[in-house]
DNA sequence: CGACAGGTTGAGTGAGCTCAAGTCGGGTGG
DNA sequence: CCACCCGACTTGAGCTCACTCAACCTGTCG
């Protein structure tokens, strides 16, 4: 679980000039973020690993880009696309942000994670998944068990997820039909079986009879996350 | 433009309580952004307006929730949901940041906006326009004109765009037939109509042949975006 | 030379889109 | 109070783009 790192021309301990060969992994997903890296050549790929195996892809990075920059573990792997060298900077071990002294400092982090949790919703393959991964995510504001407001539209879900109001309200009604959520008015639903959408958000999606799965694409052997990357 | 402030109860001048309507608009896309906001209590949903006028809502933000932590100009607009309201925080100017003082304050923004490239390329909606939009991208560091190079494997701009690498293929393919773009080996091209493929790459699928539009979700008026938020 | 990985292409299927009704509830006016 | 309208939501029927399955090509490596 921690870097492989292949040390080429050091300087200074926090300064570091490193070289990984095409294929190699940089860090992985769920290391922990104990530094950030300058791209001075080559081409890096960051990949964030659903459980069910499947990847996306969150940027390409060339030089002058930096990547790995993130609070205590770190979200997504990154791996040579091509031979790469990179500058190695210590990621500065944050306390606690003083909000006064420094409040867009951890406002920028949190813009960051909600502009990731973005990106992961749009990552997931079939409508079911993404609407279970968007019901999952909000119900976490509340808890499992109360009733879960929806103040926004149907318009906005669709708008959110990438689908159709269409799409959002058939899935809804499926969701309905198999009792894994029920209706108090369009815009307030209750979860009935958090597990059963926890793992259709995974792309699990052989857990449910919905049988909507659809994607394919560079299946990896499962791998278990830490539980702070569960979306 | 400019932001449609409704003040309610003020105490300082960077720290101010406001109160929206439902469906008011907080901020616009391109407006400069002279602050950002915290929740206090409601919701609010913050949308990228794509130049053929379909949305990407980015997030939706709920109490303690923070938005509108951008650089110089907002990237999306900020509506309230319901009734919302919200605490003003003045953005500070940033002069160019010291590397060396706080050398990962720029690399969040960095990071942040890396992001946002990816939710803007997956917001798209046919693959055509996703292969038309990352071709762009990545043009942008070369230059439009040079032999573009695309170190990286099908498979990874498959994962990239949420596509398979058989559509991937194929849509390059197409990409060639309709002389667009032209290869030279499977990991160069060359881009014959810069024009077109922007066209494409802003959901304006009309300009090409290729007939290939999707969507239909909450089209509104073509709205014309600022040079910096052309994807 | 064969094995293999990466890429392209064809045929068929199905998830989600389009088009089109139909339902429900809230607001407005006679 | 009811008639009407309007917007938001739901649902059905059919179509199509992207996925699945499968073949084939090309270049590289042992």
């Amino acid at each position: 679980m921690s870097a492989h790192y292949a040390p080429a021309h050091g300087s200074r301990d926090n300064l570091l000039l490193l070289k990984f060969r095409k294929g190699e992994i940089i860090y992985l997903q769920g290391d922990p973020a104990t530094d950030w890296f300058e791209v001075v050549s080559g081409t890096v790929r960051t990949c964030f690993l659903y459980t069910d195996g499947h990847r996306q892809l969150t940027g390409f990075h060339y030089d002058g880009d930096a990547f790995g920059i993130d609070e205590a573990f770190y979200h997504s792997s990154a791996e040579a696309v091509t031979t790469v060298t990179l500058r190695r900077h210590r990621n500065v071990t944050k306390p606690p942000v003083d909000v006064d002294t420094a409040p867009e400092h951890g406002a920028l982090q949190r813009a960051l994670n909600s502009a990731r949790a973005c990106i992961f919703l749009l990552g997931r393959r079939t409508a079911a998944e993404r609407l279970a991964a968007f019901l999952i995510a909000t119900s976490r504001r509340t808890g499992s068990d109360k009733p879960l407001p929806l103040p926004m539209s149907r318009t906005d879900i669709a708008d959110h997820l990438g689908l159709t109001i269409h799409t959002v309200s058939r899935t809804l009604s499926e969701f309905v039909r198999q009792n894994l959520i029920t209706f108090d008015g369009p815009h307030w639903i209750v979860i009935n079986d958090h597990g059963a959408l926890e793992r259709l958000a995974s792309g699990d999606g052989d857990a449910a009879v919905m049988s909507l799965r659809r994607g394919g694409a560079s299946i990896a052997p499962k791998l278990e996350l830490a539980p702070q990357y569960r979306s």
